[in-house]
RNA sequence: GCGCCAGUAGCUCAGUGGUCAGAGCGUCAGCCCGACGAGCUGAAAGUCGGUGGUUCGAUUCCACCCUGGCGCACCA
């Protein structure tokens, strides 16, 4: 493997062969070896679903948990990352339903078995396809012990904690009011249901008229059709315009059926509508609830197919929307009708697939959540488990204070079968761990299996331990449980959180995980949500491999024309747009940035920010660095000659070397501290921040002066500790950027010790490094001498190829002495061929020199014959302006008694130190504006 | 209605009770120098959403408000 490095890094022929070598070698493989003492890091992987294709989110879930599994790994922990495939009830059966559709068949064509038949059929075919695009982001994950979620001993553990719920009074069947999916024909639970808010409806209001009288009693509705189940108008109790009628009969229109109206304070509010509330128990919560109350009917009109039933009377067999109309109409001939205002309502609809969730009475198993929401509350207030960032918590406690019973029943055919048995002979009900071949009660045979199957999310809270084998006591279940850190999108904290930890405690007494760490959402560059619709949708593959217009564009917008898609895609990415103006359908769109240039994008952003815009641009600038560490190496590979570096951290005389070991010490530090915080994003731009701007802007530079012309010792000294920087520095970026840095690490010679791969080898902490404040301060005086001689020569256009003169004076020994050691550097960095002059202040001012000060240096670069005139004057005054200002400031604080006497010491000192750092500045400024005139003067 | 989040350079975002601040991209000027499908050097640019308060001191803490986003509940 050990090939010419191509000049530039290419992430395509990295990716795949490092992939294979590390699966090859079993580096992902969690340990389960008793003699194995390395402590567990365990991390479960949210499951994708089984129809699921890699989009951004997966990458992010890929990026973050990687990076930390990595990170731990390489620590010396025994990682697993716990992989696994969600069977997605609902998502998938819709997935097979609809490519039977094609075939003209539907699934009760081929009937429940063949169907089940069929989609295990199609999941061989193309399910779990996202797993292997995982790996293509570099997923450290224990393939090994991938689980499906209808994996038998899945499938088992689903079957036992069904019924050890049973068992303990915990799960229960009852009828009663639930969510119904009119499309796909199943209930929902609460949390399936979404309010689309602002939807525009009517308010229509209508008359009963009261038995007995020709009094009418208005009441208003968005639901008319629902009147035909009406069973109760309800009044408030101290409303006087209603109060003669409470108790009495109205003729209810269409039905044979007198509606009492009741006095009720709960439903009510009287200031609303006409004060009158129509009474629909079958069909709205609260009307239910009011139904209970008062002891009413519960009259269904609507049938599960959305149609209206036998007892709509005339309006029988219309659709529920149809059956609207009509009874509005009807209603009007009546001359029952009053009219209607336009309203806007909130619609409950189906996170599936949009349709109108229609209120059903309905028979279903529910799970009691109240005790264990507390005990899931309690784990989290007690800090057994940590939800970071912490501002979910309150979110977390507001939906367990307020929970409602579970409805896990589903009307679907993929999935797991509720596990309950009826008889019909003697309606003896059977929930156990075995299929009964007998009623236990009355010995009639074959019992009926519950047709229904469990929500998707049942088996998917169980995913911490069932995974590991449980319910047997296995040695993975007692040495994975619970885990460290479960990473996942905050969307689903209810859905699947929650409700880990509540199932987590309470089928084994302990909280699932440690730590929960909720990351954002990707959005748009714009900051929207990533849709079909919105034409945004970014293939996180296609940011890896690179893709035409036509691609990425066709993707984001299905069957939209190209150029009203690319229009939609270039307002979301703006400048994506703007670096391709002159996109043609087959114009590269984006390069091939590779996996990790996307995986360091996606680190880069704050884990605690909710919406993470995904700017391609900002991809392009990771791939970039990765060349740079690319070319980094291409640089020191040769200087090293295959020299083995010997262990630990090599010895550092040089300025240059002391300096890149401090450097690299607090940046490893600092990523360190980072990581331990789940700040991704901080230790990633240490490391950023080191490797660019420390070790290739400046320590590169200043190496190379040393291998032309130092002495064997010098570059002896400079090759370990070149080697050390960058093979530490490849190490500590290993978990985000995997592959390259694997690759460069391969290449680089290395001390003994090292084991086979990056990936398992120790990661760098702080000590890795050398402190040395000392070296920190004089590298800090050098940059900016040289920062100051660069920025004269820039501003006066000056040729950075022409010689300068370089005068530096100073009275500070110290630092003339600094500077005399120094002074190839300067010369190096300043790109002067000339001597550099290291003077005593105050000296006659060399004639055509332009004067700038750095700290306590004065910097004169000697200009004559290079540019006309001189710009000195200027930027002296703007510099003193500057430190005027900053001097004013400080002398005003330190002039309040009170700042003195109140703010500690050390912010007092310091305070003052800067003072005097900023008078000796002044005065050096002042010296140059004296000698500005000189040079501005005509030139003699 | 309850709750959460965001509002900092042209853009996208970091950040801190202590000289009223950073990064990337973008912009401008110069360069191409044997690590750099790029890079290097330099520069310009912000009254840190508004109003009050706490404090010796607030962009950073508190209250209220405005704007945008989100969640939950309710809606005859």
């Amino acid at each position: 493997m050990q090939d010419e490095m191509p000049k530039a890094f290419e992430p395509s022929t990295v990716e795949a062969r490092w992939y294979a070598f590390w699966v090859e070698n079993g580096f992902f493989a969690a340990s389960l070896d008793p003699a194995d003492g390395r402590p567990a890091y365990v991390v479960p992987m949210p499951p994708p679903n089984v129809t699921g294709s890699l989009h951004v989110g997966h990458a992010m879930r890929v990026t973050f948990e990687d990076a930390l599994v990595r990170w731990h790994r390489m620590r010396g922990f025994n990682a697993l990352w716990q992989p696994g495939i969600d069977h997605a009830g609902i998502a998938t059966q819709t997935v097979v339903e609809r490519l039977l559709k094609r075939e003209g068949k539907s699934r009760h064509d081929l009937g429940r078995e063949a169907f089940a038949e069929r989609v295990w059929q199609w999941k061989a075919e193309s399910g779990g396809r996202i797993a292997l695009q995982q790996r293509e982001l570099g997923a450290s994950a224990d393939w090994g012990r991938s689980k499906f979620t209808m994996d038998e001993d899945l499938s088992r553990a689903v079957r036992e904690a069904f019924v050890r719920l049973y068992e303990e009074g915990l799960l229960y069947r009852d009828k009663r009011l639930v969510n119904w999916d009119v499309e796909a024909q199943t209930v929902l639970s609460d949390l399936e249901v979404e309010n689309d808010e602002g939807a525009q409806g009517e308010l229509f209001e209508f008359a009963y008229r009261v038995e007995g009288s020709g009094e009418e009693l208005v009441v208003a509705t968005t639901r008319p059709e629902t009147m035909l189940g009406d069973t109760a108008v309800a009044v408030h109790p101290d409303d006087p315009r209603y109060a003669h009628l409470v108790g009495r009969k109205l003729v209810h229109p269409f039905a044979d059926r007198r509606v009492p109206v009741v006095a009720d304070a709960v439903l009510v509010d009287p200031t609303f509508g006409t004060g009158a509330v129509k009474v629909t128990p079958a069909h709205d919560f609260n009307d239910f609830a009011t139904g209970k109350r008062h002891g009413l009917e519960f009259v269904t009109v609507i049938g599960f197919d959305g149609k209206m039933n036998e007892l709509a009377g005339p309006f029988q067999g219309m659709d529920r929307f149809e059956a609207r109309k009509a009874v509005k109409k009807k209603l009007a001939e009546l001359g029952l009708a009053k009219g209607a205002k336009p309203h806007t309502l909130t619609l409950p609809r189906s996170e599936r697939n949009g349709s109108i969730v229609e209120p059903m009475l309905s028979t279903q198993w529910f799970v009691s959540m109240k005790g264990m929401a507390d005990r899931a509350l309690a784990a989290v207030a007690e800090g057994r488990t940590k939800i970071v960032p912490g501002d979910w918590v309150k979110t977390y406690d507001h939906f367990l204070e307020n929970i409602q019973d579970w409805c896990v029943s589903r009307q679907l055919w993929w999935g797991h079968q509720v596990p309950a048995f009826y008889c019909d002979a003697c309606g003896e009900v059977t929930v156990a761990r075995h299929d009964p071949a007998e009623c236990p009660k009355c010995r009639a045979p074959s019992p009926r299996r519950d047709p229904d199957v469990l929500d998707t999310w049942f088996s998917s809270a169980l995913w911490p331990f069932s995974t590991l084998g449980w319910p047997d006591r296995t040695p993975a279940l007692a040495r994975f449980y619970p885990a460290a850190d479960l990473e996942t999108g905050y969307d689903i904290l209810f859905f699947w959180v929650a409700r880990m930890m509540m199932f987590g405690l309470h089928f084994l007494g302990e909280v699932p995980f440690r730590r929960v760490l909720l990351a954002g959402m990707v959005v748009d560059e714009t900051g929207q949500k990533m849709s079909k619709v919105k034409g945004n949708v970014i293939d996180p593959l296609d940011l890896i491999h690179g893709a035409s217009f036509r691609e990425v564009v066709e993707k984001a917008s299905p069957g939209v024309p190209f150029d009203e898609a690319l229009k939609k895609f270039q307002k979301a990415y703006p400048s994506t747009a703007q670096l391709k103006a002159k996109a043609s359908p087959e114009a590269e769109c984006f390069p091939p940035f590779g996996a990790d240039a996307l995986r360091l994008t996606l680190a880069s952003y704050s884990p605690a920010t909710r919406r993470i815009p995904l700017a391609p641009k900002r991809v392009e600038g990771y791939r970039h660095f990765c060349n740079k560490l690319w070319n980094a190496t291409r640089y020191v590979l040769p200087h090293l000659a295959g020299l083995a570096p010997a262990e630990g951290v090599p010895p550092a005389t040089s300025l240059a070397n002391r300096w890149v070991l401090d450097r690299l010490a607090s940046a490893l530090g600092e990523a360190f501290r980072a990581l331990d915080d789940y700040r991704l994003d901080e230790a990633l731009s240490a490391l950023y921040h080191f490797v660019w701007h420390d070790f290739c802007d400046w320590y590169l530079e200043l190496t190379k002066p040393v291998f032309q012309q130092g002495s064997e010792a010098e570059k002896a000294e400079t090759r370990a500790v070149l080697a050390h920087a960058l093979e530490a520095s490849l190490r500590a970026l290993h978990p985000f950027a995997p592959f390259v840095t694997e690759d460069l690490w391969q290449r680089l010679p290395k001390p003994a010790s090292r084991p086979a791969s990056v990936c398992v080898a120790p990661y760098p902490a702080e000590a890795e490094g050398r402190n040395d404040p000392e070296a920190a301060r004089q590298m800090e005086a050098l940059q900016r001498v040289i920062g100051a001689a660069r920025a004269v020569r820039s501003e006066h256009e000056v040729h950075p190829g022409a010689p300068v003169p370089l005068v530096l004076r100073t009275n500070d020994e110290g630092l003339r002495a600094l500077l005399g050691r120094e002074s190839v550097a300067v010369r190096t960095l300043v790109k002067t061929h000339e001597a550099v002059a290291i003077e005593a202040a105050g000296g006659a001012r060399p004639r055509g020199h332009v004067l700038a000060v750095a700290g306590d240096v004065e910097v004169l670069v000697g200009l004559v014959g290079l540019v006309e005139g001189s710009k000195e004057l200027d930027r002296i005054e703007r510099e003193k302006k500057k430190v005027e200002k900053d001097l004013a400031a400080l002398e005003k604080r330190l002039a309040q008694p009170s700042f003195v006497e109140k703010a500690p010491a050390e912010v007092v000192a310091e305070a003052r130190t800067q003072l005097e750092a900023l008078v000796r500045t002044r005065a050096r400024l002042d010296e140059a504006r004296a000698l500005a005139a000189e040079l501005d003067a005509p030139a003699g």
